[in-house]
DNA sequence: GGGCAGCTCCCCCGCGCGGGGGAACCCGCT
DNA sequence: AGCGGGTTCCCCCGCGCGGGGGAGCTGCCC
């Protein structure tokens, strides 16, 4: 999960696919096969066939899917991962702020897509990711997922029990529907610093605003 | 929803396709594109678009998403049906349990399909509807119809009970972390329109920014 | 002692948001 | 015919928000 260092040059991408929704994978390998430096080697409706597709086929890129019955996307990456493999992984994901994308990254993927991409979206990650490159939303996921390696969450979101003490306070003002300033006076801080920790909760939730922040915050039960 | 009667006969069945991901669109394209007797003569991405689609490519089936943002495959099953159109329609949905299965065959649908089904599985389902019979998966689904009649509507709240139609739609958007640019493209609206309806809700709900109503939201539990 | 994480505060900058108006259209009701 | 509510789109304007930096301090761990 470096980002760096195996990267693919030229020629051929060999790409795998590990989906439990024939449709999608059906999909992809449209997509992707239409490509003339794209080719699908495998495909994989179950996170337990993984490791023996890429050993067969010896692809460049794995485009995994999260959600899966039985052995999931991240249970598959980290065992690829273990195992030593080259191959490059992209995890497909249905929500940006979903529960599984740090414990994707921390598992050791190199990026992860949207399923509601476009198609040009999904050959442009895959190219990506196979020129060695990370492809994430914010780069304090992949700090915030090494981290998380180590210490697992008691409960909650992992993404929200990342986040420090000072940054869950304001997360909670935030969804008391609070600005900056009424948070800055509630806590006596200067509206700066409230900026600073408002800032970090969004990188780290992978959220783009306040509002999405404080989606999460709800749904993920953070709050009630 | 009758089942029989406007069946095709022999010959190439056209088929077209609405969904907003285009992901799955491609995936579905590229399976029926496969069989000889199945083409493809038209996609959408949006509910808004079916009648004018169906009124140029002249389909057998429509394979019809149930959710999408703007109008979903429920409205829009029902404005093919009152616009007399002799094309049948074959819902795709998520979950099996959805509860909006039970609405799209009541607006007209003649079968649905699950998203995660096999490409022989779809195949067959598009070959079914073709021929005039309806394709009612054996599971739950007569047990939903059942017992359709839930009450309980929002209402929690007096000032959110006060929302127009629209200005609901607005808000259930903004609770899902939205933009006004991104809810002006999920309900095929200007954005000053948004920002009209954003006024209308925030002035309704005594709050003072789109996170104050959020947060209103979920604690009256005008949305989950 | 150095390194690192967390907390605090500061700068500039672009932009989305919300407030203040207005106007057109359709519909149903009177 | 007149009226009001709902929906749609338009203008200008101020400001809070979020992104990009940086910096000094504490406390902990190696």
């Amino acid at each position: 999960m470096t980002g760096q260092g195996t990267g693919h040059g030229t020629g051929t991408v060999r790409v795998a696919l590990v989906d439990d929704e024939p449709l999608i994978r059906s999909g992809l390998a449209a997509v992707i096969g239409a490509e003339p430096d794209l080719e699908v080697v495998g495909q994989a409706g179950d996170g337990s066939e993984v490791l023996d597709l890429v050993g067969r086929t010896a692809p460049h890129v794995v485009l995994m899917d999260v959600r899966m019955p039985g052995v999931d996307g991240i249970a598959a990456t980290r065992a690829l991962v273990r195992a030593g493999s080259a191959a490059r992984v992209l995890v497909l994901t249905t929500f940006a702020n979903d529960d599984h994308v740090v414990d994707a990254l921390a598992a050791g993927a190199d990026g992860f897509l949207l399923k509601r991409s476009t198609p040009e979206e999904v050959l442009h990650g895959i190219r990506t990711v196979a020129r060695g490159e990370s492809l994430l939303f914010p780069d304090a996921v992949r700090e915030l997922a090494r981290r998380h390696v180590r210490s697992a969450g008691p409960a909650g979101v992992p993404e929200l029990a990342r986040l420090t003490a000072r940054e869950g306070e304001v997360l909670r003002l935030m969804a008391d529907g609070r600005s900056n300033a009424e948070i800055a006076a509630a806590l006596v801080l200067g509206v700066e610093t409230v900026r600073s920790h408002v800032a970090a909760v969004l990188a780290k939730t992978g959220t783009r605003d306040r509002t999405q922040a404080v989606v999460l915050a709800y749904r993920s039960g953070f709050v009630r």
